[in-house]
DNA sequence: TCTGGGGTCCTAGGACCC
DNA sequence: TCTGGGGTCCTAGGACCC
């Protein structure tokens, strides 16, 4: 297989190009800076003086994504807005504007599937290609494809697309940051000792902080240091599964397809308070919130057509510290006023003492709405002569004056 | 002076069934 | 009374990704 990873730009105000800029912000905050934009204005049109600095910015807000000129001052994705503002105070501070990235998402993904059908979604600004069967997608080693389907998302879009092409998933992933952004990257199988083994090996999809932590441990920094440790050895130090994988990411190799269609396997809703709450102090904002939550988890299953069973609460609190408790129900569910009892109930169940920073609601077990699954098991609720599953939530009718 | 929101997948123990 | 192994489901936590 031959396999693209093309990722797209969404910072695309061209004016802005050059200046500190970072996107980025909590709710409150954003809804602030939302109102400086005047009515059916776009941000590009809008004079830069109107914007707040980054220095002035007060709440729980992380950064979005940030001007290469931002990124110079050590500012990046996920770092908190208080911490950036340290780092770079003069920066401009723009509001994030989800709906908009949709849009451009969808644009930029129909582009893709236009020209070559076989994608995999992997966000709003991500996508996998397997062009294998795109006609001339060979040429030039599939540099002449890469180019226009650049194109074509500039054109449409105004965006720029950084692309990485290779023999697999893995590489191409890789080979897409090469050269960012509006880049184009082909990697091929004889180039791995040169171009990714002196790659750290947190460059892999895959390997996150903590494995590469402990990678380090042991003195292996480089993608090239990993590939020279026997696999019997990462397997014996990592575990079978994870060490093996492994070894074979540090050769190269990966035969993962691409994936075309996936379905839901939960979806969730989290709020991180503009304070920390507490259960008995906080009661009754905590409490809203919550029926909020559960509401819109709710309203986005029925939008997207899913019921499910699976229904849990998280909990971040003040020391950051995460809880989760779930619950599987009898019958699946697309409703706001059902999750919220079951989600009520596994609240009942996790300490409440230190106070709260988050608080989520998720539903999981998620199949379509009207599918034989969920209609198999209205149907085994309804007969009393066959048992309701195991660990069911017989009792879940009956919640009434708890703490919640 | 910290650290968003929405996801997926994996692991591991216990319950339960055959 | 003691002894198993395999398989699935449920739950909690954690790593990781965009």
């Amino acid at each position: 297989m031959d396999a693209f990873y093309a990722s797209v730009e969404l910072l695309r105000y061209p004016q802005l190009k050059g200046l500190p800029v970072v996107i980025g912000g909590g709710r409150r905050r954003e809804d602030e800076v939302l109102r400086q934009i005047p009515e059916g204005g776009s941000l590009a049109d809008i004079a830069l003086e109107a914007f707040p600095r980054l220095k002035d910015y007060v709440g729980r807000g992380v950064i979005t994504t940030a001007t290469y000129a931002a990124r110079a001052f050590g500012v990046g994705s996920a770092m908190g807005l208080m911490k950036a503002a340290r780092l770079c105070p003069q920066a401009i501070l723009l509001p994030v504007d989800f709906d908009e990235y949709r849009r451009f998402s969808r644009t930029f993904k129909k582009i893709i599937t236009d020209i070559a059908p076989v994608m995999e979604d992997r966000g709003v600004d991500e996508v996998y290609i397997d062009f294998t069967d795109v006609p001339g997608g060979q040429r030039e080693g599939g540099r002449v494809l890469a180019r226009l389907i650049q194109k074509a998302i500039f054109e449409a879009t105004g965006l720029t697309c950084s692309v990485g092409v290779a023999p697999n998933k893995l590489i191409a992933k890789m080979a897409s940051e090469f050269d960012k952004p509006n880049g184009i990257s082909v990697v091929y199988e004889e180039d791995l000792a040169s171009r990714i083994w002196p790659l750290p090996c947190r460059k892999v999809n895959g390997i996150g902080p903590k494995a590469d932590a402990r990678l380090q441990q042991h003195g292996i920094q480089t993608l090239g240091e990993l590939a020279a440790r026997e696999r019997e050895w990462l397997m014996a130090t990592f575990g079978r599964s994870t060490g093996a994988w492994m070894h074979e990411a540090a050769w190269g190799r990966d035969d993962r397809p691409v994936v075309t269609e996936s379905e839901p396997v939960s979806m969730s809703r989290e709020t991180t308070f503009e304070r920390d709450l507490h259960a008995v102090r906080d009661r009754a904002e905590l409490g809203a919130i919550f029926t909020h939550l559960c509401q819109k988890v709710g309203e986005d299953l029925r939008r997207k057509g899913y019921v499910g069973r699976t229904i849990g609460v998280k909990l971040r609190y003040d020391n950051f510290k995460i809880a989760t408790r779930d619950q599987t129900l009898a019958l699946f569910t697309d409703d706001g006023g059902v999750i919220r009892q079951a989600a009520g109930q596994c609240l009942k169940r996790v300490p409440l003492e230190r106070p709260l920073r988050l608080l989520g609601v998720r539903v999981g077990g998620l199949v379509r709405a009207g599918s034989a699954q969920a209609t198999a098991a209205e149907e085994a609720v309804a007969r009393p002569s066959l048992p309701a599953r195991r660990g069911s939530v017989a009792d879940a009718g009956a919640l009434t004056g708890s703490l919640f």
